[in-house]
RNA sequence: UGGGCUAUCGCCAAGCGGUAAGGCACAGGACUUUGACUCCUGCAUUCGCUGGUUCGAAUCCAGCUAGCCCAGCCA
């Protein structure tokens, strides 16, 4: 089919190809397989993350990149552990990733059968048995990572015997434990793995999809191999700590004789830093009311991604950005800060909502006066129009936005500057107010009606342009800021306990005035607030016309007060 | 002191014997109705270390060192 290396035959610039990508080039270009087939198989016993996301990603990508198919698949084989509700939703969470597995949706249980007659056939060539051993025994006679293993006294039993030792395994004779099938390969082998491995166990549970039907189950290395047969993979594709797992693999695969055997390469999984993916960590979180469930804005699972905003695109764009390789890595976080805020600049809209607000009182504006002016919606992007934003005598502007004595370079408001009103007016402060405690309430000010936005006013320039929203008109919305769950000035894991070290400033929960245009943006729904970051409707808490918004990511800032760190009032 | 794998800029990552791509981050500057964006500029005489082969080595060889994985009837 698709024999040329897609990137001359698309004639594209020479990008580098990662290592995956040349071995599967070099087997098409060998003939060892004509058409490209992968599989994503996530065994459905927890939430997919943004490590999953990247396999996912891959899997699907090279499918694309050749031409050929990817398939989903559920590695169901230990009913112990496996769960319908996760089928769901691990299906919902790549179905919105935009992987797409047509009409291939594939359970390893629905081949149990096949397994079955495979793990016979390995008997009657004499390279299986039934074994006696307790688990512990088993364990004593695998020897250890310096020691050669001792041989299985089971090992040597007729064909006969183990076939119907098998059988009665399967018939229920035996309990959990009591029975397993051991492949024969190589005791005194240097991989652990090749130590006569057990390829199916005994377990009297019902499976989430083969009910009760079954009462011996097949273990991964046995099964996996046989799954990716059976369904026609050509390269199998999954994480380092499985390399110690092809020659059993390879094993597998030559002993039951398919004709196109599938090849299995593994790859680094990613790591990201400051997040938290460990399920007993999360859990934990959970339990102790640290985060508000698995998709908690602040946690990376596929679901608490969604919430917080990110999209497709940006996750994608994020893998393809960290690249494939065999090197365990961790990716820095500002990588994913970058994708998503590349992917909505030029998408969505940029409004104003003020966070920290102090009043600010045009004392030259006609009291009572509203006036509805024009707001382009994107600068950069005519596409999405504009909006009518209303302005008055009194707005609310950021209290970070005016300073009553400012250091040099400060832009913003204080005595006797002229700002600019986005989208409104430049105003001159002339005065403030402050309470009993000496903080500022209300800052003063007189405007210019020439200098109208949109007006084509070019008399005199300013350097400073700041966001508002009039009070008369304003919404209140619960806006919530997120910061890395992890204080990475502690490191990650607190040496005494081995507990993680949580930043306790991950959320701050901010009571905004927003522009009232955002006061019926609809769950998922996302926007840019000018000079603050993007901003996505929460969908758990939002209520019809009353939003809540969480923040996806800032923007990024150079500005700084003298004295005052890098990064100190941006953060995630 | 068994086996497997990995080591190239703060973080990812190309490179595959012909003299260190790119991105993120960072720093300076220009522009600016977001101190954003955009645009310029800078950012590894050096590729974990030590030897060797070669006219020539990040790339080949040898020996070290460091990190990760493996002793589930988990995947």
């Amino acid at each position: 089919m698709c024999k040329e290396n897609p990137a001359v035959e698309e004639n594209k610039e020479p990008v580098s190809r990662n290592f995956i990508e040349q071995i599967i080039d070099k087997d098409l270009a060998d003939g060892v397989y004509d058409t490209v087939h992968t599989r994503f198989p996530p065994e459905p016993n927890g939430y997919l993350h943004i490590g999953h996301a990247k396999s996912i990603l891959l899997n699907y990508g090279l499918a694309q990149e050749y031409h050929g198919k990817f398939n989903m698949r559920f590695d169901d084989t230990n009913p112990t552990k496996e769960k319908t509700e996760f089928v769901e939703s691990i299906l919902e969470d790549i179905r919105w990733l935009g992987a797409d597995w047509e009409d291939r949706l594939f359970f390893a249980s629905n081949y149990f059968d096949q397994m079955y007659e495979a793990a016979v056939k390995l008997i009657r060539k004499g390279k299986a048995y039934v074994s006696d051993l307790t688990a512990d025994q088993i364990r004593e006679y695998r020897g250890t990572l310096t020691e050669p293993g001792k041989e299985d006294p089971s090992s040597h039993r007729s064909v006969e015997e183990n076939l119907k030792l098998f059988e009665e395994m399967k018939e229920g004779v035996y309990r959990d434990g009591e029975k397993v099938l051991r492949a024969r390969i190589d005791m005194s082998s240097p991989n652990m793995n090749m130590r006569d491995p057990v390829i199916y166990r005994v377990a009297h549970m019902t499976h989430h999809n083969t009910g009760d039907k079954w009462c011996i189950y097949p273990m991964y290395d046995f099964a996996h191999p046989i799954e990716d047969a059976i369904e026609g993979i050509t390269h199998s594709i999954c994480t380092l700590e499985f390399e110690d797992h092809r020659p059993l693999y390879d094993w597998v695969v030559r002993e039951l004789e398919y004709p196109h055997p599938p090849k299995q390469i593994e790859f680094a999984k990613m790591y990201l830093t400051n997040v938290v993916t460990g399920k007993r960590y999360i859990k934990k979180m959970v339990e102790d009311g640290i985060v508000d469930g698995w998709d908690d804005p602040r946690l990376v699972s596929i679901a608490a991604l969604r919430r917080r905003g990110f999209t497709p695109e940006s996750i994608k764009m994020f893998v393809d950005l960290c690249g494939v390789s065999k090197s365990n890595s961790s990716a820095d976080y500002a990588m994913l800060e970058y994708c998503i805020r590349e992917d909505l600049k030029l998408k969505r809209a940029r409004v104003m909502a003020v966070l920290d607000p102090i009043r600010l009182v045009i004392d030259n504006y006609p009291e009572g006066q509203i006036e509805y002016l024009d707001a382009p919606n994107n600068l950069e992007n005519e596409e999405l129009g504009s909006r009518k934003v209303p302005f008055g005598r009194e707005l609310y502007i950021e209290r970070e936005d005016f300073m009553e004595e400012p250091p040099k370079k400060y832009f913003r408001l204080f005595p006797g500057n002229e700002v600019r009103l986005m989208n409104a007016y430049f105003v001159t402060c002339t005065g403030f107010e402050k309470d009993g405690d000496g903080n500022v309430t209300t800052v003063h000010c007189t405007y210019d009606p020439a200098t109208k936005s949109g007006s084509g006013f070019e008399g005199r320039k300013v350097k400073g342009t700041i966001h508002w929203v009039a009070c008369d008109t304003a919404v209140k919305a619960q806006v919530r800021l997120y910061e890395n769950i992890i204080d990475e000035e502690k490191g990650v894991y607190n040496e005494e306990d081995g507990s993680l070290n949580l930043n306790p400033n991950s959320l701050t929960v901010r009571d905004a005035w927003i522009e009232p245009s955002l006061k019926d943006a609809k769950p998922y729904e996302s926007f840019q607030f000018v000079r603050q970051g993007y901003f996505c409707v929460d969908y758990k808490d939002s209520k019809p016309g009353a939003p809540v918004f969480n923040r996806i990511v800032s923007l990024k800032s150079s500005f700084r007060l003298p004295g005052q760190a890098k990064g100190a009032e941006r953060k995630g």
